[in-house]
DNA sequence: GTCTATACTTGGATAGAC
DNA sequence: GTCTATCCAAGTATAGAC
């Protein structure tokens, strides 16, 4: 858990400038090599000549490639999580939620940021110890995913019917899934269709909620009911 | 598109059992490798030594190697589809579907066999042509699970809402979204847990459907009202 | 900190004997 | 059809000059 930066030895500042400007540039690199041709061809070589500096820097600054890409998700992981991290401020129904995520959900398909994650996921299959690693850096979204859940779902009829973690982990499973197939079909106007369903879905409910209509009905005691009702098969 | 098998020369038969072999053994060897270790260590060496044959012989059945692993995705994905496609036969409400649905699932995140798409599709990423392929190999199952759906919400309160092929893909990309996640957490519990939900939610649109409850709520005009409703923002 | 050069390893693929 | 031996390309990583 050493940090990754320069070695001790360089001097505490002056021309230190430049050593940023190669991290940052190899950062850079990096994100946009496991977007463009994946993990298994963002070899050390790709992407130094992406980031025209030399292939040894790499193993400088970072130590190896498989570190030099963590590095780069927890660059893009830091950067999206301010944007999301803004969608939960303030007051805003599910649907406007939805609408929002939308939106910069869009921008991370196009700049491929999920691209990075799903890579370093299948990656950690092949590199033993990757898989923690990537795990860990999961997590806060993780935690972030289930705190907008719960805060979308808050007096809603359904709140008591969707258990906020585990929808939580459906979702990253649906956006990491959309990514892969993405890339098969190049067919991302089926991924947005899915916010398009769930906003329609979510004013539905906001509609429901506020016309008063959902005190009408016992929906937990509904589902319990159904639950049972749908065992019986025969019929 | 020639047949990647046995080249012509070899005898029409006499010896071909033993070829037969070596082939049946270099696919199951190649969808073990690919599930144990991911597709980047899914060598040719690595793949050979798990079949107890000879690397070469990759080369004179198949080609190459990523040839043999589209073999290999061929393979799994034939005995599967004859599994699922028992699901399709004979009535059954949507409740049912997905309780079958659940017990073929977890044999297939068990024995890894959504384990090979997934790794497959993100290798395409890296590999030129390899993409095609594997989309034309994603077809029948697009198909095949629109046709569910389309069949376990006939005549149910939802059917116009849910657009089927719409709702296909985004099942597929749950599937493989939750393979993905399994890697990192080995948290297969929270995979299934979504079909438990799903089952839930079927179980109440049953009853809702029996009930003659539906009938009393046009559904679709609700939704129409709402897609509208949801987009006043300011209240 | 950055560069050149290079050691070392692994993997895809083929030739040719059997 | 199967094996051994081998070529060649590409990758990680390091040493050492600047």
């Amino acid at each position: 858990m050493a940090k990754s930066g320069p070695r001790p030895g360089s001097g505490p500042d002056g021309r230190t400038a430049r050593s940023a400007q190669s991290r940052a540039a190899l950062i850079a690199a990096a994100i946009e090599a496991l977007r463009e041709v994946g993990f298994a061809a963002a070899s050390a070589r790709e992407i130094a000549a992406r980031a025209d500096c030399n292939q040894s820097l790499i193993f400088y600054h970072f130590g190896s490639v498989t570190e030099l890409m963590l590095a780069a998700l927890d660059d893009v992981s830091a950067r999206r999580m301010a944007a999301y991290r803004d969608l939960l401020e303030g007051p805003g129904t599910l649907a406007e939620l939805i609408d929002a995520a939308r939106a910069i959900f869009t921008e991370d398909l196009d700049a491929g940021h999920v691209s990075v994650l799903a890579e370093l996921i299948t990656a950690s299959h092949s590199m033993p110890g990757l898989g923690e690693q990537v795990a860990a850096r999961l997590e806060p979204w993780s935690e972030l995913t289930e705190a907008a859940i719960r805060r979308g779902l808050a007096s809603s009829p359904v709140e008591s019917l969707i258990p906020a973690r585990e929808a939580a982990h459906a979702v990253m499973a649906g956006i990491l899934g959309l990514e892969l197939l993405a890339h098969t079909g190049g067919d991302r106007s089926a991924a947005l269709d899915m916010f398009d369903r769930a906003r329609q879905l979510a004013g539905l409910l906001d509609l429901v909620s506020r016309s008063g209509l959902a005190s009408l009905i016992d929906l937990t005691g509904l589902a319990r009911l159904a639950s049972g009702a749908g065992k019986d098969t025969s019929r």
